[in-house]
Formats: structure tokens, sequence, C-alpha cells
RNA sequence: GAGCUCGUAGCUCAGUAGGUAGAGCAACGCCCUUUUAAGGCGUGGGUCCUGGGUUCGAAUCCCAGCGAGCUCACCA
């Protein structure tokens, strides 16, 4: 517990401390304290309030909170309280306190809890402060509180003890209150309009429905093997089986890959189904939710936000979230195709490896003629901040050439994959204001339902606020013989070493058997939501404990007990 | 998993032509009955992330490790 003997030695300091408050006739620790108001509710009432009006009709009042700043000042002093998120000053005296009352005082530390009554008053400077009457001791701060004027500004010890970045950082705070108002908002959305919340298992036999890599965990008494659940989509699709046409729930998923400012291993996810409705609903679904929430939360649908990513990473655009784009997957290819490759690609050469692999390469061929141009000792890709010019190229060159090769040796059964490959290449970095991209390949979607008139495809959309994906969405996939191919498939891919092609879920085939409505459904991010609507650049500033490597602990408090007698 | 950057008092930070460490806040003592990053006088507090190496001498230079941040890869 103790960081060193600096904090061992203040500890027992304020034991004594403890011990003369005690003699003062004030328990330790007690275990009550009824307040007339909180600190919010006074300032919201008196803040307005003149000197003249506060004197003229006394106001009475019985506070709590945190001592956050105190300025003694020989037989009178201040200190500023702090409780849900907001301030207000005492003013202590002497002669207003009594004896036993100053002597509290003296006792009193940064970090503290305690309760006071009194009037308010407004000080020379016109600050609303309560001018105590009665202290209650309430709790004591044994350990130093960071410096008062920056908080805590190592990043590290704000996501190991957010305790204390709680506190000191009100802003951060801030953003944990509104990631509260998000939630709210989609519930009251979903409520609204004749959803039903359920819970699905968090751990599952097979971890289906997105491709991704599974935490696994072991239960003792059936002796299984249990995986942590990287998605609820299978689970709530038996429920539309099950009669239940609206169904919602919001929780926890968690996948075994790397962290960054867009990725913690558990993350909080939204999903959502909808009977008798397909892809193009959820789009217009999609609009209305992303603004309702930006609204109930900011009171707007502009939002301020540091591009997390990209050549443009650091930059912060304004976003408005009521202003949306619709494109295909294959329209934005073309949109943003960069003009050193030559004319854009007709839609028709989308449709065969052989016509693909030219797009390929004219988009490799600008890499190699790039990196040529810069230099030969290009094998490091320079930082995207430092190069924008140059579009930095080597990552897109390695992805496109590997692609270059796949669709050589492999052919059509790659092609949906290299043609996600290139919309991530050349269109994802401009997404910045929302962005619906529509019409997936087939082979990158195994639970999504062809469209009518061309089977490589897919009613399926994925959208982009920022520079990165906040949902993904589909007309879900009913076929039990189709769903059943599209596993074995994904079996095949698996084979040949992708460990995150999607399992077999023969019960979940099964249930498709019985009969699924045409259903829509949809799963957005909600961290990254919240990223949004707070302009956090981390994901780690919308988590309240990110997942931080583990440290060595330090001496144990019981120790400390054994000591200080 | 890779690259870049960082790690000095409880906190926020100084300190490189290499000479065994400083400031502010916090703490402790004293003064001060409208202060607010209160003020004044005084005091204490550091394995300079860890372990090696170079050197007469390392917070400083080199190597390895640990932790963190960022960028990238993977994904939502």
């Amino acid at each position: 517990m103790f960081d060193s003997e600096f904090e061992r030695s203040l500890f027992d300091l304020r034991r004594a401390k403890l011990a003369e408050i005690e003699k003062l006739g004030q328990p330790a620790y007690p275990n009550q304290f009824s307040a007339s108001h909180t600190l919010p509710q006074v300032r919201e009432q008196w803040d307005g309030a003149a000197a003249e009006q506060l004197e003229a009709n006394r106001v009475t009042v019985i506070v709590a909170g945190r001592i956050m700043a105190i300025r003694a000042q020989g037989k009178a002093g201040f200190a500023t309280l702090q409780q849900g998120g907001q301030r207000l000053q005492i003013y202590v005296r002497l002669d207003a306190v009594g004896d036993q009352g100053f002597a509290l005082y003296k006792l009193l530390d940064l970090g503290d809890h305690i309760g006071v009554s009194g009037y308010l008053f407004r000080t020379r400077t016109g600050e609303l402060t309560v001018h105590v009457e009665t202290l209650t001791f309430l709790a004591k701060a044994m350990l130093a509180l960071p410096e008062k004027f920056h908080g805590l500004a190592d990043v590290e010890l704000r996501y190991r003890q957010r305790y204390v970045d709680l506190f000191t950082n009100l802003d951060s705070r801030e953003v944990f209150v509104k990631r509260a108002k998000v939630l709210k908002a989609m519930r009251r959305f979903f409520d609204e309009r004749g959803y039903l919340e359920v819970e699905t298992p968090m751990m599952q036999q097979i971890a289906g429905g997105a491709a991704a890599r599974p935490f696994v965990t072991h239960h003792n008494a059936l002796d299984q093997d249990l995986f942590l659940r990287i998605a609820p989509e299978l689970y709530l699709k038996r429920l539309v089986v099950g009669g239940f046409d609206r169904v919602y729930e919001i929780n926890r998923n968690f996948r075994n890959e790397g962290v960054s400012t867009q990725h913690n291993p558990e993350f909080t996810m939204l999903e959502f189904y909808q009977a008798y409705a397909n892809y193009h609903d959820l789009m217009d679904l999609t609009e209305e939710l992303i603004a309702f929430v930006a609204r109930e939360v900011n009171g707007t649908t502009i939002t301020n936000f540091p591009i997390p990513k990209g050549p443009r990473a650091g930059e912060i655009v304004e976003i408005d979230l009521g202003k949306w784009q619709r494109l295909t997957m294959r329209e934005a290819i073309v949109k943003w195709w960069w003009t050193e490759a030559g004319n854009p690609p007709m839609i028709e050469e989308f449709s065969s490896s052989v016509s693909f692999s030219r797009i390929v390469q004219q988009l490799y061929n600008v890499c190699k003629r790039e990196q040529q141009a810069v230099g030969a000792d290009l094998d490091r890709r320079p930082p995207y901040s430092q190069d924008v010019e140059r579009r930095s190229l080597t990552v897109p060159a390695a992805a496109l050439s590997l692609t270059l090769r796949q669709l050589a040796s492999h052919g059509d059964s790659v092609l949906g994959q290299s043609i996600a490959t290139v919309f991530e290449i050349v269109a994802e970095e401009h997404l910045i204001q929302p962005t619906i991209i529509y019409e997936f390949p087939t082979a990158v979607s195994p639970l999504s339902k062809q469209k009518p008139d061309d089977p490589e495809w897919v009613e399926r959309f994925e959208f982009y606020i920022g520079g990165f994906e906040v949902g993904n969405a589909f007309s879900e996939l009913n076929d039990p013989v189709e769903q059943h191919k599209r596993f074995e498939q994904q079996l095949t891919a698996r084979e040949h070493g992708d460990d995150e092609a999607h399992q077999m879920d023969e019960d979940y085939v099964r249930a498709l058997a019985y009969g699924l409505p045409p259903t829509g459904g949809e799963g957005i991010g909600i961290d990254r939501l919240v990223m949004l609507l707070t302009g956090s650049k981390s994901i780690r500033d919308v988590i309240l404990f990110p997942l931080m490597r583990s440290r060595e602990q330090k001496s144990e408090i019981g120790n400390q007990e054994s000591d200080a007698k």
C-alpha cells in the first residue's frame, strides 16, 4: 500500500490526528450524516443570490464534502468542499465554532470528509460561502492528495488509481457522467420503440457472432472450457426466432487482441435486432439514434473530436452527428481513388479476381513509385504526422503486395477480402464525418443476407465517424441451408490458418431452421461513441478501469497495523 | 507483435560539454479572524524505474530488462 517512507510516516501522523479528533468527542469513523442539501443543490439554488439578500433572509444549510483546499489564517480559516463534482467554500472562525470546533478544524487535512452546518454569505470577493457554526468530522484521508493545481497528470496513475483521478480531475468525472447519459439515452430510444432489453450469456461454449479470438476460461464442476463472448449476436437472433421481435442488449464483449487508443480487450457493445426490417431500415434508425443520443447528452449534434489515427491524427475536427452520407463500399473506393493511380476502377472490374488484380496493381505501383522517389531506405515507415504528403506508403504497400499474391494464387475465393482491404487503404481515413458504407463482399460477411440480384454482395453496412468504425449492421441471413454452407466456408478458412474465422454453431443453424423472420440487426461500439461525444482521444479515457499490465504490490496495510502499536 | 518517446521527493516538474540532486505544491513547527494556485519565517523528505557496463567519477553515456504513452499491425 505504501509507496515510500513519506507515505508511511504520513499515515502514522494521520492516525495520531485521528486519535486527537476522537479526544474532541468526534468518532473517527462515524457511520452517518444527514445533510439538508448536496453541494450541487446549494449552488443551483443560491449561486445567483446577492450578498444583501443572503444577509436579509439568513439561509442555514447542512452539507458534506471532501476538503479539496484548506487555508488556515490564525483564528479563522477557509476550506473548499467538493461533492457531486462541484465545490463550495466554507469559512470557519473560532468565535463561531468554539474552541472544540476550531481545534477540530486545525486537525483537518486535504482530502478529509467533513460535514458542516451554518449560514450562507458572500465574502468580500463575492464568493458564496458557508459561515460554519458546527463542524462534524466524517472520514480522514490517510494519504497525500496530488498537487492541487495540476491534479493527477500521470496518465498511468490516472488509469490505475481512477479513484484519485475522479475526485482530482473533474473533467475526467464529467466523461463518465456523460457515458451514463449515453446509455440512458440509448435505452430510452429503444424502449420507446418497443424493444425488449435482454441479457444473453457472456460465457459461451462457442464464441460466435464476430471475427475475433476469444478468451478461454474453465468451469470446474462441469469440467468444461468456456469462452468469454466476442458478441451476443447469435443468441439475440435465437430470441427473435423465439418471438421477441425487437430485442437489444448493452453489455461487454471480450476479444483477445491488442490494445490501442480505439481498442480495449473488454468493451461495451449495443446490439439490437428488429424483425421485418432490413439494412435500409437500420440505416434510417442509426442516423436517428446517433443524433438523438448526441442531443440528449450534449444538447447538440455538433461535437469537436481529435482524430485518433491516420494522416490527420491529433487534428481537432467539428463533426455533425446529424449529417450523414451514404456510399457503397465500391463507390467509396472510386470516390477516394488515389489520383496518382490513374483512372478510378469501373464497377464491373470488382467482379472478378483477374480484373480486380489490375486495380490493386495500380495502387501498388503508386506505392512503389513514391517509395523510390523518397529513397530506397524506406523500409521503415515514417509516422503519419511527419510525412503526410507521402501518404506513408510502406504499410499499404505491404498489404497491397500480399493482396496481389493472394489474388494470383487463390483467385475469386479471396476477391471479397481483397476488396475490403482496398477499401480500408483508400477510403477509411476520409470517413471523418458520419458516413454509412454499405454493400459488403459476401466472403467477409458470414452472417449477412445476400443481395437478391447479386449473391457476391450482402445487405450489410458499417458506419464510420472520426475516421474509425463505430457500428456494423446487416439484413440477417435466415436461410439455414445457406448459413450452414457459410459456416463450412469459415471452417475451411480456419483450416487455412485464419484463427478468427467463425466456428460452426449447429444449434444456431437449428434455430434458423425453425424460422427466423426477415430481420435486421446492428452492433454499435459504445466506448467509441462516448469518445466522439466527449472529445476523448483514447478509449481508455472513457473506460473507468482500462486493462493495465499488472504491477508488483508493495507492503500491505496489515503490516502497518502491527508496526503502529 | 513492431517502431518512436518517456520514467528524478507523495504530486507537478527543473537538472546532459559526466563531478554522488533542486523548485513549487503537499507534510511538520511558528505567525496571521474575508482567503481562494492566500501570505511570512523555519524544518524534514530522494534505491534519480531495475540490473549490468564504460569511467577516477553516471540522474546524465552504452546494453539489457520492467512499466507507460504514442504510432502501426489486428479488430468494433
